[in-house]
DNA sequence: AATAGTATCAACCGCAAGAGC
DNA sequence: TGCTCTTGCGGTTGATACTAT
């Protein structure tokens, strides 16, 4: 028979939320507080189903709110946690005193992901990824370069594919102009030019065109030895399974060193195909161990994020300049 | 000035887990 | 232990505002 509806929809009002409708809201939850959501709108006389008025006073109502732009503080806060947690928004919206969830997730994106998507950087992974792209793009056909894109790289392929389009002129004229390869599409080109990571990842791209199936299906940290592993704090700090090379450090050390580190630069779209984000990988149910090895719950289960950050891995109780990538850096900085 | 395209954000939806019985 | 209800979450949608042509 299905699920049972959370209310009334026949006798339920959507949409936009009126001035007075506000107001009967407001009042009502400053008399009785905001138990049982269910009961809220009948005892205050709103034609509003429960759930709506939830979300309408804690998205927009709730006195402690801010409503005003993010500020760079705030942006580089979500880029930072992001980078981490994926798209936890509720998490990253406990670190940012007046916003919710909601509009972390809007500002995420309609501003950031795109911001970094221009910086060249791939917001699901927020490392650098033309350089591996290009790489890649030297020698493959476009056809499997296209594939290959879309696989690792999923929601951002458009992006990737006109990088790609002129990285491969770049490199094209590097080539044949040695000396004078002013490569300054992107940035991290050079820094990274002989990372074994590349070539690491370039292997496994071989494998994945002869296997093309096992791009989007091929989800390691699902079987059961992976994942139990991929669950684990490394010396407290998170560490993120990688298909192609292991483990990639998701902490400081790989913003330190950017494009330098262990990791693989795209190990995490590689993970789902298109929508794999580190939050997934760390799926908010999934038991985590701390450094002690006690096992502890992420997400939902922890009602104050902050114990989350707290810990002796607190992966930005580090001055923001130590920690953020420079690319990050640079384009707040010059943010409009 | 009119229209089309794009950006923004409030609101909705369904799912999953906790709480309580 | 299992069921129901409530709450929280993340993804998605749609209305409106804004911008470009």
């Amino acid at each position: 028979m299905g699920r049972i509806p959370c209310c009334e929809k026949d006798n339920v009002k959507r949409g936009q939320w009126t001035p007075e409708e506000d107001n009967k809201l407001s009042s009502y939850i400053a008399q009785h507080g905001t138990r049982n959501w269910r009961l809220i709108p009948k005892n205050a006389g709103l034609q509003r189903c429960g759930k709506s008025c939830r979300l309408r006073w804690t998205n927009y109502l709730r006195p402690d709110l801010k409503h005003g732009q993010f500020s760079n503080a705030e942006e580089q806060t979500i880029v930072k946690l992001h980078s981490v947690v994926g798209n936890r928004w509720s998490l990253i919206a406990a670190q940012l005193p007046g916003r919710t969830d909601n509009d972390v997730k809007n500002h995420w994106n309609t501003k950031l992901k795109k911001k970094l998507s221009g910086m060249g950087i791939d917001p699901v992974t927020h490392k650098p990824f033309s350089h591996l792209m290009a790489e890649i793009a030297t020698t493959l056909a476009p056809p499997q370069v296209a594939h290959l894109a879309e696989a690792a790289l999923g929601c951002f392929k458009d992006e990737m594919l006109h990088l790609l389009t002129k990285k491969r002129i770049d490199f094209q004229l590097q080539q044949s102009n040695p000396g004078q390869g002013n490569n300054t599409t992107v940035p991290y080109s050079k820094q990274d030019e002989k990372d074994d990571t590349v070539e690491k990842i370039k292997l496994n791209l071989s494998r994945a065109i002869q296997e093309p199936d096992m791009l989007p299906l091929n989800k390691p940290w699902e079987s059961t030895s992976t994942r139990a592993t991929s669950a684990n704090f490394e010396g407290g700090c998170g560490v993120f399974p990688t298909s192609v090379t292991g483990y990639h450090h998701y902490g400081p050390s790989s913003f330190a060193n950017e494009g330098g580190g262990s990791g693989s630069p795209w190990s995490q779209s590689m993970c789902t195909g298109s929508t794999c984000t580190a939050g997934e990988q760390v799926r908010s149910h999934e038991k985590l161990k701390d450094e002690n090895g006690e096992e502890f719950q992420g997400g939902k289960e922890i009602k104050n994020a902050t114990s989350i950050f707290n810990t002796d891995c607190v992966l930005w109780d580090i001055p923001s300049d130590d920690l953020i990538n420079p690319i990050y850096r640079e384009a707040f900085n010059n943010k409009e």
